[in-house]
DNA sequence: ATTATAGTTGAATGTGTATTCAATTGTCAA
DNA sequence: TTGACAATTGAATACACATTCAACTATAAT
């Protein structure tokens, strides 16, 4: 039998078992939510900056010489790090100083453990 | 002072916390296996095989209509996952039936919990 | 006020990669 | 042996995104 869903070029073999994980599996927009989530790590750059934060506060300077780009590259990608709230940010002076946003996502640079996975 | 590491365009604001942090930060090498490892459940697509599998042992016929896209982008896909060592397979006549490689993926998918982080 | 520096922002660029298409392999059935 | 179909593979395409550059804001010091 051909198969009735579009944007395929294939039969269905097992029509009960796609139709069984069909079920099971979570909705795309959870599917979505969480491998967006799994893509801020998947980057070096953010990677080393969360990592950087989980041993110290730093600024925007430093993070920059720390990880050998430009300021800028630091700010783009802090930005996205500040929208996904996994850092947050106190201003002194001509400083901003940032900080991992809670111990969560300690556990996250540290153990690999995404205990919010199951909010998602 | 102006900063001495080329690529970069400021100062070093924090001397001692840039070189204290340089010291304690995971050596390039395993930040980037480790992004690589979060590349892999960064795509959605991927992301759907592996919750897919975690639920029932499918082809790649399945896992097309399943996803909705070509087999052949199932068959590169599932070719990362192979070599990430996230899935198994076993052939039967003419079909290639795939499944997950241990419970350690069992793990991640379905409570976000990464035990191998340590070992990366 | 003026200068210097920290940080942000938007545009442009280059790279990486997911997907599709077309061609190929391998297996089964007639 | 021929035809049908599952799966793989490589090339081409399109899109997403990280980075840089340049311009701008804001704060501090002289």
């Amino acid at each position: 039998m051909v198969c009735k869903i579009e944007m395929c070029d294939c039969n269905v073999i097992h029509k009960e078992i796609v139709e069984a994980v069909k079920e099971q599996i979570p909705e795309d927009r959870r599917i979505s939510v969480i491998s967006e989530f799994y893509k801020i790590f998947s980057d070096s750059t953010k990677l080393k900056i969360l990592w950087a934060l989980d041993i110290s506060e730093m600024c925007v300077c430093d993070l920059a010489v720390l990880v050998n780009v430009t300021k800028s590259a630091i700010s783009h990608q802090l930005k996205i790090l500040k929208e996904a709230n996994l850092v947050k940010f106190r201003k002194e002076g001509k400083n901003v100083y940032y900080s991992l946003s809670d111990n969560c996502v300690k556990e996250i640079i540290e153990k690999g453990v995404i205990h919010t996975i199951n909010n998602m």
